[in-house]
RNA sequence: GGGGGCAUAGCUCAGUGGUUAGAGCGCGGAACUCAUAAUUCCUUGGUCCCUGGUUCGAAUCCAGGUGCCCCUACCA
């Protein structure tokens, strides 16, 4: 019986954007999500990209004095290679300006025009002349009807623009959300609970059509198939979030790739402040189209920086350069494990904040993990050269248990989607060691060769407990559990590398994988000990 | 304006009607020395935001209030 696929994405994120903490958290849960189900043996396609073909985008290329495609290029490459930097295991990256895009979009926006669930209709707003473009009514009312930029009245405007019949799809989101039933045969999660109670409440209130086309950009955007061919409307383009969704399906819709979205569980991250459309359109997008639904979609908080939320004008972003600086000073591993195990899953924002990166890092990681392996680790070589001793002598505790329950927790708080949890889980399998250590004091014991049965045998029990620890640490810190493999001679990464990227979880996390006889070496820190700079 | 969320130890949070409210981190003390001055143990520390209500019983449910936050249609 084969384990069931799993597909997970991150939003595409805005091109005309640097990358931030916020698009890199995002990433990395779907990154630890993803390398835990290909350890598990799960085949997995992780997603993510860059959404292009706003507005914005034209404007800011022109202001730059580049073309669009060239601004977009330089931007989204940006994020690729910040992405790879930081060892980001996604399989693809989409743009939303490439062809494979926008090929599939305007299929589907045919599909929509020929149901009737996109249809022609008048859009009406508050228009700024002097922007070209439309305002939300709430927006126009706190400018008071002026143009925000150069003060010159709103004006009431009215246009041709398509609709996408979201109103028709209420009875079915409901269903879905508040009374959480299948349809279709698929059901659809919004998580955590808080963020699924806020979407139910605001499409009780009533589901407005909402426009999917804007009048066209020259050479940019997707274009509606036949509207410039239409007096009424003139060319029109894909509204950039209708545009932007279909990117979770463009990408695997395709004969090899079909099966991570037919046959498999799907999962969305995003950000909470794209709730809406991701629980509520893309939906109702899917539905239209006669399409599978998403298994879940789980909007997380946001970080804030040092108890302040991030602004441009406060010029607070974690952005690049503070990320490769705490990347420098405590290695990718720390900086994954701090967004990890401290960032804003519930509905609260986290703080990002440098003292509790510290803490944390001191002494969960360096304190805790590397401490951990080194104590073993050499004791072995200390006590037996370095191989693990044969199994002739009784430890006086079992690490079984504990290792068994690490185990169960992790995958508990995985199939919840919060790795931080099982992070946790992951890191109290160690705690254990260490108290074992410390309540049968085999440094105490081996100094009597009469004992070292007894010593063996505890070493052994805690190094199978730390090797089980490594592997259910590994998708959140991939390069330490690496060295820890290396150093216990065991070939995992290779494994998996030579089985398509798929591991093998429950063969790894069985107590008793470790033979003795295998060499464990010290090695250097896993974490060094981050002391602050005196400040005089 | 409308909708939603959050408020529990110094900090970050668990805890959705039932014994003296928990964890991690930090602080203080002790033990220990294999280890990265690491570890382990003990201690400290809380009118569970306020007021009122429902109940035999409320951190938990309800109402009102206060404070902070998010969404309200192109910032993870």
């Amino acid at each position: 019986m084969s384990k069931p696929r799993f597909y997970v994405t991150t939003p595409i994120y805005y091109v005309n954007d640097r990358p931030h903490i916020g698009h890199v958290y995002t990433t990395t849960i779907a990154d630890v999500m993803a390398r835990h189900a290909r350890l598990a043996g799960r085949e997995t396609f992780f997603l993510t990209g860059t959404d292009e073909h706003a507005t914005k985008v034209v404007e800011k290329a022109a202001e730059n004095g580049m073309t669009t495609r060239a601004w977009a290029d330089r931007n989204a490459g940006i994020f690729e290679e910040t992405f790879r930097k930081l060892g980001m295991s996604n399989d693809d990256f989409i743009r939303t300006s490439q062809d494979r895009h926008k090929v599939k979009v305007t299929r589907y926006v045919t599909r929509l025009l020929a149901s009737g669930d996109a249809y022609l209709g008048d859009y009406e707003g508050w228009y700024d002349a002097g922007q070209e473009e439309y305002l939300p009514d709430a927006k126009a009312e706190e400018y008071q009807f002026k143009s925000p930029f150069n003060g010159k009245p709103l004006v009431r405007k009215k246009e041709k623009n398509y609709f996408f019949k979201l109103s028709k799809y209420q009875p079915q989101l409901l269903a879905l959300l508040e009374r959480g039933e299948a349809v279709n045969g698929a059901s659809f999660a919004v998580l955590p609970e808080a963020r699924k109670n806020e979407i139910v409440g605001r499409i009780k209130d009533g589901l407005n059509d909402v426009p999917m086309s804007r009048s066209g950009m020259a050479d940019w955007g997707i274009d509606i198939p036949g509207s410039a061919q239409n007096p009424e409307t003139g060319p029109q383009t894909v509204y950039v979030w209708i545009d932007a969704l279909f990117n979770y399906l463009s990408v695997v819709d395709t004969q090899e790739r079909r099966k991570f979205w037919d046959d498999a569980e799907v999962l969305h991250l995003t950000a909470k402040d794209i709730l809406w459309f991701h629980a509520a359109i893309w939906p109702a997008l899917l539905l239209a189209l006669g399409e599978k639904l998403p298994n879940a979609l789980y909007a997380h908080s946001f970080w804030i920086s040092e108890g302040q939320k991030m602004s441009k004008s406060l010029g607070n972003f974690i952005d690049l350069e503070k990320i490769d600086a705490y990347v420098r000073d405590f290695s990718l591993d720390g900086l994954r494990w701090f967004l990890v195990t401290q960032g804003p899953m519930g509905t609260n924002d986290s703080d990002f904040s440098h003292a509790k990166f510290v803490d944390m890092y001191n002494a969960e990681l360096a304190n805790g993990l590397g401490n951990c392996f080194s104590r073993v680790s050499n004791m072995t070589e200390k006590y037996f050269g370095g191989a693990i001793p044969a199994l002739v002598g009784e430890a006086g505790f079992q690490l079984a248990p504990a290792a068994e329950k690490a185990v169960l927790e992790v995958a508990e708080a995985i199939a919840k989607i919060q790795p931080g949890q099982g992070a946790q889980a992951g890191l109290a399998l160690i705690r254990a060691v260490d108290k074992a250590i410390e309540d049968t004091k085999p440094f105490t014991l081996a100094k009597d060769p009469a004992n070292l049965p007894q010593v063996g045998a505890i070493l052994y029990e805690c190094a199978e407990a730390v090797r089980i620890a490594s592997v259910l640490l590994w998708p959140v810190l991939p390069a330490a559990c690496e060295k820890i493999w290396a150093r216990m001679g065991l070939d995992y990464a290779a494994q998996m590398q030579a089985g398509g990227g798929l591991g093998k979880l429950e063969e790894w996390t069985a107590w008793g994988g470790l033979l003795p006889g295998m060499k464990i070496e010290k090695g250097e820190a896993l974490f060094m000990r981050h002391v602050p700079p005196k400040t005089a």
